[in-house]
DNA sequence: TTGTTTTTACGAACTGAATCGTATATTTGA
DNA sequence: TCAAATATACGATTCAGTTCGTAAAAACAA
């Protein structure tokens, strides 16, 4: 049906994808820059994860002026959402609640987020 | 400090420590029948599975009998919470409550496992 | 006992991911 | 203009994960 049997981005993907989601649309260069700030890794291999992941339908590209421009071509939400569902069954044998739990549990979260999260939860419970 | 800097299963050895996990221990016969239930795979592939896993200290084993008992040498607890982290990191951005909120959103969850993450909520609100 | 089954050990093949070097084309600016 | 800088393309290498076949040892059963 829709597209996506096949959401699966390696990590190093994802560190590319959170760039092009972050900026919306960007070259190789400014791929590069971004993820060398936290990562030594060589401009042509950046190039090269983004041609693969253009094989793969991960992003899209306008190359109508020389310098190609990469744009994510999977949702930040679907993926996020795909990988999740994924983390739920291997790892948390299919509960979700757990997955929260542990989540909630051990790493920190603001009283805002807390907030947002009981807002959701109150409407959740609506239902 | 304590062991652990390398909890890094792949999803091969995941599916290997959850049967672990919910027996406690068990051979590679009865982790290859189990794991058969869902997933055509050779005996010799789980043996070499375990014994990778060995090697690299995911389990333990007994070997006073000739038939070898696997045992998890790391806990499931640990294992999901490093895990959880990685994906907070790589896929969320560093944020857990938008893990939270995905999770809680997107997976049915029932009535009483909202009743549960709610008095979680109410503690974490305490402090 | 002796042939069948079960087990471990181990190596080999295959795959996909990640990385980089080099060649070539294009752009740019002195 | 033309040398330097920048970009793409692409092949080669390395590594880890997965899978399986085969051999040898041990257990078992008729």
């Amino acid at each position: 049906m829709s597209s996506n049997k096949t959401i699966k981005p390696t990590e190093s993907e994802l560190e590319i994808l959170q760039v092009l989601w972050e900026k919306g649309a960007a070259t190789v260069r400014e791929v590069h820059d971004e993820i060398s700030k936290t990562k030594d890794i060589g401009y042509t291999t950046a190039l090269k994860l983004l041609q693969i992941m253009f094989e793969k339908g991960l992003v899209s590209r306008n190359d109508s002026s020389k310098t190609h421009i990469y744009m994510p071509a999977v949702s930040r939400e679907k993926t996020q959402n795909h990988l999740l569902g994924k983390m739920i069954d291997n790892v948390f044998s299919g509960s979700s609640s757990q997955l929260v739990m542990q989540a909630l549990g051990n790493h920190k979260t603001s009283k805002e987020e807390l907030d947002e999260i009981q807002k959701l939860l109150d409407n959740l419970r609506k239902e």
